[in-house]
DNA sequence: ACGATCTGGAATGAATGCAATTTTTTGGTC
DNA sequence: GACCAAAAAATTGCATTCATTCCAGATCGT
């Protein structure tokens, strides 16, 4: 459906944006939270420029459904914080000032952090030892200079952690905020920044430590810091490049 | 070429609904934004039994309005967490189980954790100065055994750290899971709980020292376990009252 | 010629209408 | 009398349609 093959980049660092909104557990999908999927996932790979236009019209016959259905789908995106709807000006692409990204990366420390905490209470034996493996898997992709399974690995053990911490909303803010970040690329610069990444790893070591003693109020700390330093490493490309928004 | 001329505000009938939390700061308001927050206090107060189904019909001509911009707002409310979307099945009102509501308390103790720990990083001496006064206000009130005067003086404190923070996103989202909350009133079991109550004061001064030294990682642990405190003095009443939906 | 104003088209916001699914009621059978 | 089945009524989901607002180009005035 989508052609995100034109431009593969490397585009994430911290985490994936599932299903955000069933909070239900029983309910079994839905039919037409296809939609607000299809649409976030449309938004967020970027196939729309940041500040651009969002034309109903254009979009009801790409998803070949009718504007209802799709508007409903804006409103859920707007409060969600990707597109800003603009009273009778229709909808544009939510364009992240420096200020709000710093915001944003903030917020995901103080999820990330407490998602450390948590994990530290309940996390099994077992899930603990799939994150020590993880964690030596990212290791050694870091000694192989291999950037894309780095970031692999750095996600996985993010989300192994968030996971770890079994509260589901918490889970579900932090794949909403993750999606929010990852119209920005601020992954591309580590290659270019190898004492940051150096640092990143010896900072993985103190989590995994933390994490292994159970410390939660440590493992909360650093993973705070952790983030803040990975802040620090992406304020630096700020214009994320454009994408065509025009396809027939 | 923006219109100065604001056109009126149109407030048929309903009385005047103040948003619970503007998300967006800078956007000038809305139009119907309105429903959006009259529909969100209409739930948060209580006037829909939690589990009870959420007729689009009744509220449509309830509010006067046609079924669309209701359907828009319930989807919305669905993204917040406040109701759930059944398949075919209409809204209902989310019924909080226990271990929801312990779920997002400590997503509560972690957001006010970060909060913390920003506020220390950027308040003001007259910003401190405020929560101080407040602080003080409210441990009078405690002295007066005054409950309403002290649950007011808590939550102020409490917003006041948040909004010390300067973090949008973190406020919006603070004042989703603080929404979610308030239906479930665990409040009026401190006057039975009077260890609790001397105990969340003594916390509470904890929490203005930490403050008042600008110890963020201190102020942040300390919040989370006073979340955390609450949590466990809040966890006995469960089932809300629930109130008549039926107002001509 | 430059600027403001006016008019036409397009898009947004909301309401109504129609098909599909669900729920309730009614009837039948064991 | 209770349980199951089928039809009717109501409700949901979506498409279509109508009113209002915004944007553009053209026209008129200075």
């Amino acid at each position: 459906m989508l052609d995100s093959a034109v431009q593969p980049v490397i585009d994430d660092g911290t985490a994936g944006a599932q299903p955000v909104a069933p909070a239900a557990a029983t309910s079994a999908a839905s039919l037409h939270d296809t939609l607000l999927a299809q649409l976030r996932d449309y938004i967020v790979e970027g196939n729309l420029a940041p500040g651009a236009r969002v034309p109903e019209r254009t979009l009801c016959e790409r998803f070949g459904i009718s504007r209802t259905p799709l508007r409903e789908a804006l409103k859920v995106l707007a409060s969600e914080g990707l597109i800003d709807l603009l009273p009778n000006r229709g909808a544009r692409v939510r364009q992240l000032e420096a200020h709000e990204m710093v915001a944003l990366f903030d917020v995901m420390g103080g999820l990330e952090a407490l998602a450390g905490r948590l994990a530290c209470e309940k996390i099994t034996e077992a899930g603990y030892a799939e994150i020590e493996r993880l964690h030596h898997a990212m290791y050694a992709s870091y000694l192989r200079r291999d950037l894309h399974g780095y970031f692999a690995g750095n996600q996985a053990i993010h989300d192994r952690i968030v996971q770890a911490a079994g509260n589901e909303p918490l889970a579900a803010t932090y794949a909403n905020f993750a999606g929010r970040l990852r119209r920005v690329r601020y992954a591309a610069n580590l290659d270019k920044d190898r004492d940051r990444w150096g640092e990143a790893m010896r900072e993985h070591e103190e989590i995994l430590d933390a994490l292994r003693r159970r410390a939660g109020a440590e493992l909360s700390d650093i993973l705070f810091r952790h983030l803040r330093n990975k802040r620090r490493a992406a304020a630096v490309q700020e214009g994320a490049a454009p994408v065509d928004a025009s396809r027939a």
